[in-house]
DNA sequence: ATATTTGATATGTTATCCATATCATGGATC
DNA sequence: GATCCATGATATGGATAACATATCAAATAT
């Protein structure tokens, strides 16, 4: 299983004829033909089937060819990783964030340090939902990502640290009579409309608040889904509903919008760093440490 | 970006010695250190640091190392998924079958033992009607099919095993006076209401169960017409008339349902397994093998 | 029937890979 | 500090593998 013999496959593959894809790779037909059934002598299976003029993949080819495209794929992701490396830029890291995470005390922190400690890595920021940073993760096309606990089948597939707790505040408008009181119990809000996080994306938000809600004894009247906690404090300015929010998010200073604790204790939400398990980078593992020592 | 080279260099980084990597490699010291070489002029970055009598990492090194691990692992992954295929332990198999098959001995069991020794392949069941089953046979969008004999012109460009053969019984309501025989002879049915099979859907039936009243001497009075066998039960409970049924028919346990041998002997149904020659596939092939060991 | 296109085969050349032999150098030992 | 040992690099020749040119056999198209 040669890369030479795996890209002459695909070639061919995606040709299906061996005279195009010997010219697409700069060689003559013959020694295409005579590498292929190499390949096939090694796995011991036909890739393709010659039914005289034309010539098809078998099923066996057809489960090589995606594989195929992923070794080389990855053995060239190698190669660039290792001249950044040598070119003295140490490595590149993709990190992913929900929108809530950059008024977090520990995002903008652990940046900050990781830049300074290691200002040769290429450091890429991508606002991603939770569930697609969950998907690139495990297909490592993400290196690492902070997000808020959410249900997801392939989280198991990922390693996670809890980095932050924080607790979940009432975000209301100035005008609600309830605004002026010091704190609030949840029962307060029984005919209040509420600002939730959308089922689909914030599956873990969602959950926890309705479970909370229900509780405490009712079913809040949700006027409105919203994917990202920022957005919300922008509803609750305009007057839409109140909601709950992490406590960080009064670092957003918009005028009308009231900030009140909760009157019951340990209502609060985690914020996760996830990576895959096995195969860190250099930068990754520079990052975690640096990420996970500040975490306490 | 030899594979090769790769193996190499996680023998080196592991043993962090030229000599025993290369004992473990089974291949002589110096053409590691020149293979290793080689893989550094082509990506350009040293890997090793050789200090004097002792080597170690370079950061290059240290980003490579997962990464190699991970192209070989895939590699190999191909390379024994595709294996697989061609063993016919995965792949996928598209099984067509009549309605009146699941409840015949032969294709639980032939189901239960595929599915027992080839748990990689993905088994797909369609109910389809004969007619269906041999054009999408012929057309390679069915791989294999279950269903009784029939007249049909693509017909003999499948090829077809019988794997059981039953008699036909009579099905006849309970509180038909004919009910308290042991056995019944086709002339006593003259004056019965016919239930039939569809002479379109199911012609094999259809055209059999004719002639054998006409043998008899007498038209059978057909007052209905049905696509599939199990259906003929429920009319039969509902009183709408008589018919001839496969003896498996007799796993239907409908209250009111009376099943009666005929007198005439050699009176039979057979259940055919059909697939298109040539160019079958590995899991086809093994499936052919189970379900025609069982066929006697 | 003939021409054309396709992938397979034959053969010689070149490049690659490996083994044996040898060299250069850094530590360890006396 | 001279010697020795271990380690990786270099030199050289032979085996293997990959390639190009020329050619063939079979399937289509004209």
């Amino acid at each position: 299983m040669d890369l030479r013999r795996l890209r002459y496959f695909i070639a061919v593959a995606e040709e299906l004829h061996f005279g195009r894809a010997a010219r697409r790779l700069h060689i003559s037909q013959p020694p295409l033909s005579q590498q292929i059934q190499t390949l096939e002598q090694e796995v011991g299976v036909a890739l393709f089937e010659r039914t005289g003029h034309r010539i098809s993949l078998t099923d066996a080819g057809r489960e090589l060819l995606p594989r195929a495209r992923l070794v080389l794929a990855q053995a060239e992701a190698a190669k660039t990783a290792v001249q950044r490396v040598g070119r003295g830029e140490s490595g590149a890291l993709e990190l992913g964030f929900t929108g809530s995470l950059p008024f977090t005390p520990v995002m903008p922190r652990v940046l900050h340090d990781f830049r300074r400690a290691y200002p040769g890595v290429q450091l890429q920021l991508r606002e991603l939902s939770t569930r697609e940073q969950i998907e690139r993760l495990t297909a490592e096309t993400l290196d690492v990502g902070f997000f808020r606990p959410t249900r997801h089948e392939l989280l198991e597939q990922l390693e996670t640290r809890v980095v932050l707790r924080e607790p979940l505040l009432l975000a209301l408008h100035a005008d609600n009579p309830l605004a002026r009181r010091k704190r609030l119990p949840l029962a307060a809000l029984t005919q209040e409309p509420f600002i939730l996080y959308s089922r689909s994306v914030s599956t873990g938000l969602h959950d926890q608040i309705l479970a909370l809600c229900l509780k405490a004894g009712f079913a809040p009247r949700i006027v409105q889904e919203v994917h990202e906690m920022p957005t919300i404090i922008g509803l609750v300015a305009a007057g839409v509903g109140v909601a709950l929010v992490a406590a960080s998010m009064r670092q957003i200073h918009v005028p009308g919008v009231v900030f009140l604790p909760l009157a019951e204790t340990g209502v609060a939400t985690d914020i996760l760093l996830a990576w895959k398990r096995g195969g860190e980078s250099a930068a990754l593992r520079n990052f975690l440490a640096i990420a996970l020592s500040e975490a306490k």
